[in-house]
DNA sequence: AATTCTCGCAACCGCTCGTCC
DNA sequence: AGGACGAGCGGTTGCGAGAAT
């Protein structure tokens, strides 16, 4: 946070040289900015800025806008579920912020940004400290190689790195025990905006697309059961591992997170099966196994497919 | 009670990309 | 073609609050 910039003593006196303001928003220029954005809408910012009568540059308010005072944002601490999409996309995306956090309703790149880099980097940092997974620091150590033609992560290339992200995402799932849910009581209460679509639903069920469903080779017990007290407990569940069998494939109801048979399969290889998850058979886009980097990939497309999951970010409740 | 340390997060900065002229 | 401009993105900074000493 920084320092609300005082006015300028020759402030006003000369519109052309009118010092721009830094630092934080006061709620007069809140008012001010909400009130245009309302009323007249999304423009050229650095026409907004001078047209609201604030002393902001555009991309000040731009910022403001969109981390802050948009109707549409969810405020309050992340879900679990928030957090391990968080951690599954950014093993798949890297640090694109503004991709994740287009896959999370209400959330700002910023947002996740700050989370990311204060919570869930250093909580995943300290479960490579096993030996289980000391190999792979954690999804940084995917995310953060070397970039082709600025895409994002590199995929986990064989069964070693499927298994060391799966252990990876394991322990940073939260568990009840370490983290302290923010009740929906509160979050409703601090809504601003409760005409709109927020939904805080703690107890709402996260309907998973079909990519996630837990098959009996697929993820195993104590995870996303739709429940969150049980969530993570077992703290050794495997990641959704960026796979789906062709039994998952058929499987294409909202059943996952209610699996009682699936059996835990930590330490065991996964089959990928990346056609399948991202519907790409018919595009000439097809798994190679050991040597398919992310960066060898359409990524829009792939972006395209992701968001393509049916129903799955309209019924992620937290 | 005072001081220091740590952490979270709002906001800035610098860069790239796209569009327009 | 290329310069100007705006939008957007990711990295970084620095302040405030709470925890620890």
């Amino acid at each position: 946070m920084r320092k609300p910039v005082a006015d300028p003593p020759n402030m006003g006196k000369d519109n052309n040289k009118v010092k721009l303001r830094k630092g934080l928003w006061s709620p007069e220029e809140d008012e001010k900015l909400m009130k245009y954005m309302l009323s007249n809408g999304q423009g050229c910012w650095s026409d907004i800025a001078r047209n609201a009568g604030l002393q902001r540059c555009g991309k000040s308010c731009r910022l403001r806008w969109i981390n802050y005072l948009r109707p549409d944002l969810k405020r309050g601490a992340f879900c679990p579920q928030e957090e391990d999409l968080i951690i599954h996309l950014h093993s798949i995306l890297g640090n694109r912020w503004s991709q994740i956090a287009a896959r999370l309703p209400g959330r700002t790149d910023n947002e996740i940004k700050n989370f990311w880099n204060s919570t869930l980097k250093k909580r995943l940092k300290t479960t490579t400290t096993t030996p289980t997974c000391s190999s792979l620091n954690n999804s940084d150590s995917i995310s953060e190689q070397p970039r082709t033609d600025g895409v994002g992560a590199i995929f986990p290339v064989n069964e070693h790195d499927i298994d060391i992200m799966g252990a990876s995402l394991s322990s940073s799932s939260s568990s009840p025990t370490s983290m302290s849910y923010p009740s929906m009581v509160t979050l409703n209460q601090f809504d601003p905006f409760p005409h709109l679509n927020n939904s805080y639903d703690m107890k709402g069920s996260f309907n998973a697309p079909t990519w996630l469903t837990t098959t009996q080779g697929g993820w195993g017990e104590g995870l996303f059961y739709g429940d969150y007290g049980k969530i993570g407990l077992e703290g050794e569940f495997s990641l959704p591992p960026l796979e789906t069998t062709a039994a998952i494939a058929n499987n294409n109801n909202n059943s996952c997170f209610n699996n009682t048979a699936g059996k835990k399969n930590h330490g065991q290889s996964f089959k990928v099966e990346v056609d399948n998850m991202f519907g790409l058979e018919n595009n000439n886009h097809h798994w190679h196994g050991e040597s398919l980097r992310m960066g060898e990939w359409d990524f829009e497309e792939l972006m395209d497919n992701i968001s393509s999951f049916p129903n799955f970010l309209d019924n992620f409740h937290c």
